[in-house]
Parts: structure tokens; sequence; C-alpha cells
DNA sequence: ATGCTGACTACTG
DNA sequence: CCAGTAGCCAGCA
């Protein structure tokens, strides 16, 4: 069993990512999970600041609790904000609404299947 | 090598 | 709901 490297996790991550559909939202810890990589949600966040991601839909990817943690005061975390609320998703405070997390989770996981399979196959 | 930082999270009080 | 804490670990100085 080959060690998988930190290039592989990025791209695993980057491409899970860019599975998330129009109008969901998962969190790090999510995505991590689904990389095969457990309570490594800090890596998601890294890998996603490190690539700056023009095709990607970065925006849809949140923090456990529906908070949006990017540093307070930057553009991204405006631009977040904007692109979730353009594609349906609605706040509460701070934070994406509890019924629309649901939502978001629910169209998300039929997808499960295809993606492991794609990562492990 | 070592120490710090951070787009994380779960737990506690 | 908020603050503190303990795990987490890839970059960077």
């Amino acid at each position: 069993m080959i060690k998988p490297t930190a290039t592989d996790h990025a791209r695993t991550i980057l491409h899970l990512v860019s599975l998330i559909p129009y109008g969901c939202v998962v969190s790090y810890g999510q995505v991590a999970d689904l990389a095969g990589l457990p309570g490594r949600a800090r890596l998601v966040g890294h890998t996603l600041r490190r690539h700056d991601t023009e095709q990607l839909p970065w925006h849809r990817v949140v923090a456990a609790n529906g908070r949006l943690s990017l540093p307070k005061g930057s553009h991204a975390l405006i631009e977040q904000r904007q692109r979730l609320l353009s594609e349906g998703i609605t706040f509460k405070g701070d934070a994406i609404s509890g019924l629309c997390v649901a939502m978001t989770l629910h169209q998300w996981q039929p997808d499960l299947g295809a993606i492991l399979m794609l990562f492990e196959g």
C-alpha cells in the first residue's frame, strides 16, 4: 500500500468539491471524510486557500456549524456569501439556516455512492 | 529540525 | 449562544 502524498490528498479534495451540485453546501469535515481523511477538515480549508479556484465551487464548502469560516472582512467572505445567496441558500444571521442545511445534505447524499466508487475503484 | 498559524471540529462549562 | 480546550496537520519562517 503506497502512502498517499499531500498532493494526492489535495487532488482528491479538489475533485470532491468540484462535484458539489448547484444550490448545495457541505462542510469541510464532510469533504475530508469523503476524501478518506476523517478528522482532517483543516486540510480541506488549507487546500482551498492554496489553490485558487476559478472553476471550483469553493463557496459551497462551509463550516460544520453552518457559518462561513473565512477571515472576517476578506473579499472572499463577501463573495462566498453572495454566491450562496444567488444559489438560493438562505442565512439566519451569520449561519446558513437549518432547513437549508438539511436540504443540501439530502441532495448531496445520493451522490455519495458514485463518488466513493470513483475513488476506490 | 522547531514553532506558529489557520477557509476545522467536537466537547465542556 | 459564546469562550476555552484539545486534537488535527500542511505550509512557512
